[in-house]
DNA sequence: GATGAATGAGAATTCATTCAT
DNA sequence: GATGAATGAATTCTCATTCAT
């Protein structure tokens, strides 16, 4: 099943074809240097067409951002046991965060990165995106630490560790290796943060 | 001691003025939105004076990050004293690195983050920063592990967890709260790394 | 009765119904400001029906101008009576003039004036509509002449303050005050024309 | 002695040889159909220069037509001697504006017609500057009334007569005629406008 | 060396017109 | 006949870069 295929394949609509096309292009390029005749010829429409349903450049960067950005949350719920273990549960994260970027290479640095701007307004709606994140992560230590899994540590700091990581190996790790064995690594990342670097 | 002082400090050079300026600038504004004429009236020199310099807009981009960058990876030379515990010195990096953004604001985001695509040449070099520093953390969690210190994980995994959280920390921490106590937060990031989650 | 209505009143003819909303979009904004959807959408049909009357924008200006021309001249046709006194026939002409115009506002701003340049043919057009005008004109005033009415003078010359007063007195008291008393006007325009204004 | 070199002349400046190349193309298409490249090539300058004098397009025109109207208006003040008498100085307005016509053609269609909408400010500026117009006449024959040269008429009817009858000869006879004698012309107006009409 | 006026390639956006349904 | 989605030519404006002073 190729995730790629389900988040933009309606052929039907142009809108869609669009921002897979917009995704593509931003992605590979940034904002500024794509060009929108370019998004518009790889969606395989005329350069007036992406103006029939947007109304800016910047507004098709918004847009593509913010469908990426459901799409991808939804992949979590839907992957998501709550009852699990929370090892268990970061496990399924980084693995489903790991799974996602193979599937949609590089579209993850346009959305938990603090971006080139574009302007104020994304700005801070990707702060905030960035934030709903960050308190779901702390919210599944806090479970931890309620169910008696986990120490009692500062869970926004410990949230932030974790996705610091998934960042971070975003873009070196899973990304760059063609075919990793990613989930050798996550079980390294996870014994790490687990049980500690001290001996 | 102001860094920013020592960083770019010759009034007589002009070209380190510029430089100055365009970290400023582009700091600000990113690479794009950034104008040259921008970089130059924030310099004090006119705008082909740039040119006297740099052959391209592109060019001083390239020259402030290694500029800056050279400066960040010397800052923590003079600070690193490598007969201490590990721990010790991962205090001392955090809590540089922490001080280093407190007195160059954002011009972090512009080193250790996979960018806007400025060019192939830049992206590769900043590639190549980037894994450079990642060798140099390894190499301490290397030294770690042989002296005893440290748990022998995988020492290119610890390296990607301390970078990825550092750079995490960045942008949400160290620069978001003007006057946090950043002491605190990184006893808590060790406290983690160190002890681990798990009880 | 209005004579807007009378104008543009076949709802049956889609023509027509185009017609009347290029009258209201072209003299509110002028001809390259107006925009044939908007033209289209005012005279309540779809944007390529405009295309099934007309070939061009232009052609769609065109005809515009020319059937309210038609409809302007034929307006006078029924209210002149040569019978009557010179003197009684200009008071009619402007009084009808300035009926036309609150029934039919800003229009006749496109009528005749030298206009915007649409293009060589409509404007030849304009000046030969308008030059017909004042031959009109020259006519009542020469044969008020040859009645006896009027002093022998230069027919042109009069004709063309007559319509140069009219139109001057178009866009600043008829149009501009809504309920301004034009016959009272109109009597001192008259009384100026005919009595002159030395002593 | 030629206006038009008067009027735009100094090579030096190049903000007047904009301006110049400005009058010349807007008069000849009016506003839309002229293209600021256009301009700058009939300038002898590149299009981006037009940008380094004026802020847009409309900005040139609305400077363009300030400029004329303040050369138009300091053109009667020096030729208007108000101890004449009031038959005397329309005759000289008269002759003077038919004398401007034919050094600045076309030009003077820009200044004092109800005109093609460019924007709101540009045309309630331009609705001032013709109210403007009409009070200094009315003010001419408010002396010659107050003189005993003129009856006692309505001042401001007499000065839109004598307004609509300059702009109604502007384009059909000052322009349209290359060596017309408007001497002649202005004198059978006056003619008419003093004696009046009427046997 | 230093400057900034001049430039024109390049980009976003608009809109008259077409044409498949 | 009627429609409006699709189009791309055309236009305004920007800005990196040049070069005469």
């Amino acid at each position: 099943m190729d995730e790629k295929k389900l988040l933009f394949n309606n052929k039907q609509d142009k809108r869609l074809q669009i921002l897979a096309a917009a995704a593509k292009i931003f992605t590979a390029k940034g904002f500024h240097p794509a060009k929108v005749e370019e998004i518009a010829t790889a969606a395989g429409v005329g350069k007036g067409t992406v103006y029939e349903y947007f109304s800016s450049k910047t507004e098709v960067f918004r847009e593509m951002l913010s469908y990426l950005l459901e799409f991808y949350k939804q992949y979590f719920e839907e992957r998501l046991d709550r009852s699990k273990s929370v090892r268990e549960q970061l496990f399924t994260i980084m693995s489903t965060h790991a799974h996602f970027l193979k599937n949609n290479k590089d579209l993850f640095s346009l959305i938990l990165e603090p971006h080139q701007p574009i302007d104020e307004e994304t700005q801070a709606w990707l702060v905030a995106e960035r934030r709903e994140i960050l308190d779901g992560l702390a919210q599944i230590i806090q479970t931890g630490i309620e169910r008696g899994e986990l120490k009692p540590v500062n869970t926004f700091v410990a949230a932030q560790i974790l996705l610091g990581t998934m960042i971070s190996f975003s873009g070196e790790v899973f990304l760059a290796k063609k075919d990793w064995d990613y989930q050798e690594i996550i079980n390294h990342i996870l014994e790490i943060l687990f049980q500690g670097l001290e001996c």
